[in-house]
Parts: C-alpha cells; structure tokens; sequence
DNA sequence: ACTGTGCATTAATGTAGGTTAAGAAATGCA
DNA sequence: TGCATTTCTTAACCTACATTAATGCACAGT
C-alpha cells in the first residue's frame, strides 16, 4: 500500500498484465478501457476522487483492462489480497449492483437514452472529460453522440 | 433458508419488489431478465445447476429483475443478509469478473463473436434452452441469431 | 506567437441487426 | 390423438449507428 502521484497520460495497469492492483483514487481522475481488434478503445470505467478502480480478474489472471489517468491524480495503490482482506462486502456489493445496470442499459436502452441516464448519474464526470471520452463509455462513436445531442435540442 | 421446489415457468421475483432474496440452484435451470418499455425482455443471466441468483441492488432498493424457472427446479432461498453473512468474497468477485467480460463483450464484440464466446463457454445451457433465450441474452433477436448462425455454416 | 495534434461538428454513404410477415416444425396440453 | 401454441427459419424492407472525410477550433509544446 502506498501513495503515489500520476500525470495526465499516465498508464498504470495494461491488459494482460499479472498481479493487478486495485486503485483508490484520492484526488484526479482515472479510467478502465480496452482496446479491441480494431484498435478501437472502449471505456469500461471512470473513478473520481474516492472511487476504487481494478480489473476484475484474480491477481492470477491476465487482467482485461488498460488503466490510465486523464487529469494528473494522486492514488492509493493495494494490492488484491489486502483489498479482499478488508471485506467489505458492501462495496462488492455496490459495484456489482452498478454493473448490473451497465448491462442492463446497455442491452435495453438506445444510445441516447444511455446518454441521459449518464447525464443525470454522473453530472460531474460530464463536465471533466471530452465527448469523445463520453461517447466511448456509452458504447457509440463521437460522430454519433454530436448528432444525438443536436437532434434533441432540435426537439426542445 | 428454506427449500423449494418450483414449476418450469414459474416467477420467483419481479421487477420492482422489495426484500428480493438470493436463490441457490440445487437442481434445474433459472434466469434473470429485465423487461423494456416496448415489453421486450433482455435475459441478464442463466443460472443452472449449483450457481446463484439474483437481483444485485440492496433489499430496501425495488429489484430491477425478474426471475424465472426455465425448468422444473430445486432451489434454496436465502436472505440476503445470509448471504452477505457468509461473505464469502471470492464469490463476489468471480461475480463480478463474469459481468465485466460481458461489458466488455456487449461494447465491443459482433453479435456473432458474442455468440461463439456463449457456445465455449457455457456449452451446457445451449443445449438446454430456446434460440430465442440465447439471442435475448446475446442482445439481438432470435431472426438475427438464426441468420448469424446460417451465414457462418456457409463460410465453412 | 507559431505550429501541430487532437477534438467537435457536419454530411454522405455503408451496414449490422431490427421489424414485419409468413410458413414449417416442434412442443405442450386436453 | 388432435389441436393450439410456441419456435425456428427465411425473406423483404427499415433504421440506428458506424465509417469516412472535410472543416473549423482549442490548446499544448517549443
């Protein structure tokens, strides 16, 4: 467990690694993403201050996730066991109920509907990231979340 | 904790209840779904022989789940506060590993590739449910889910 | 201040998968 | 055994979103 500081940019964990750690982010702002064939990133996660981020995997397992910073942060990094020491189930719990609705959305709602419901949960990350960053949490393109949004204040 | 036995179509939970509890599968199959405004379900998960289910939201949060059995079952009910008694971490963790592969897949893989990662992966349940319950839990319709699999018997 | 690189927007075109419809096969139930 | 319901498949057509490409901006580095 210690404490370290990380610049914009910054890679922390990429796919594939072994002995994956578990993030708590103090101040900044983190996020999980893959990268498929096609090079295309896909973002998983944002972490704010006092969000925990991790790949899922046992510290065994090849993880998924690539981890990075989009604004310089300060993180406390654990590593698995001593995060499974601590618990707390609750957070387990937490975090799997926030899945759950990920997958939900993502196999029920259309791309704008996915847009709003992230704009009235997460007003702040909204504020911090590009739309590029936005579009690639919601499973669209740029091009696509630019058009959405100018044809729904066309209908306003 | 009690023991029950439950009828092949048989709703153990619905969408909004509260007090939702957590069903251990001793024998039979049960699932998971949402249903969407336009009455369309979306099969979140299988749970066959020996696997868990149920809503992920807190008991005092109205579940956003339905659960079903898609075969004659015998299952135990437990309450959730049981559950997280056991706290039995790694069990949520593995939980929460499997939901973050299905994000990942469901941003960023073909209907087909969704597909053939289901058939290596859960082999056992393709042969013991409908087409239309694999293509509502790949995301797609069951008419795409048999064009999929007649385009690929071609290539080959 | 200049310059390059990435971001946002728009528009034209492409495509995976949805919708609708209809017939054949399988399954459940009386 | 017969009837009804559901399932699977095929096919024609439709739509949400992707791709490609071009333009104007913001801002980061020198």
């Amino acid at each position: 467990m210690k404490q370290i500081n990380v610049k914009k940019g910054e890679i922390l964990q990429k796919s594939g690694d072994l002995n994956s750690k578990v993030y708590k982010v103090n101040s900044g702002l983190l996020r999980s993403y893959t990268i498929d064939q096609k090079g295309k990133e896909h973002i998983f996660m944002f972490a704010p201050e006092n969000w925990t981020i991790a790949d899922s995997q046992s510290k065994e397992t090849p993880c998924d996730l690539y981890i990075d910073a989009l604004e310089d942060s300060s993180i406390v990094v654990l590593t698995k066991d001593i995060q499974r020491e601590g618990k707390n189930v609750g957070a387990f719990i937490k975090r799997l109920s926030v899945l759950q609705k990920r997958v939900v959305m993502l196999m029920s709602f259309s791309a704008i509907e996915r847009f709003e419901h992230f704009e009235q949960t997460y007003p702040e990350i909204l504020q911090r990231v590009t739309q590029k960053m936005i579009a690639s949490y919601l499973g669209i393109t740029p091009e696509a979340l630019s058009k959405i949004k100018r044809e729904r204040i066309k209908k306003s």
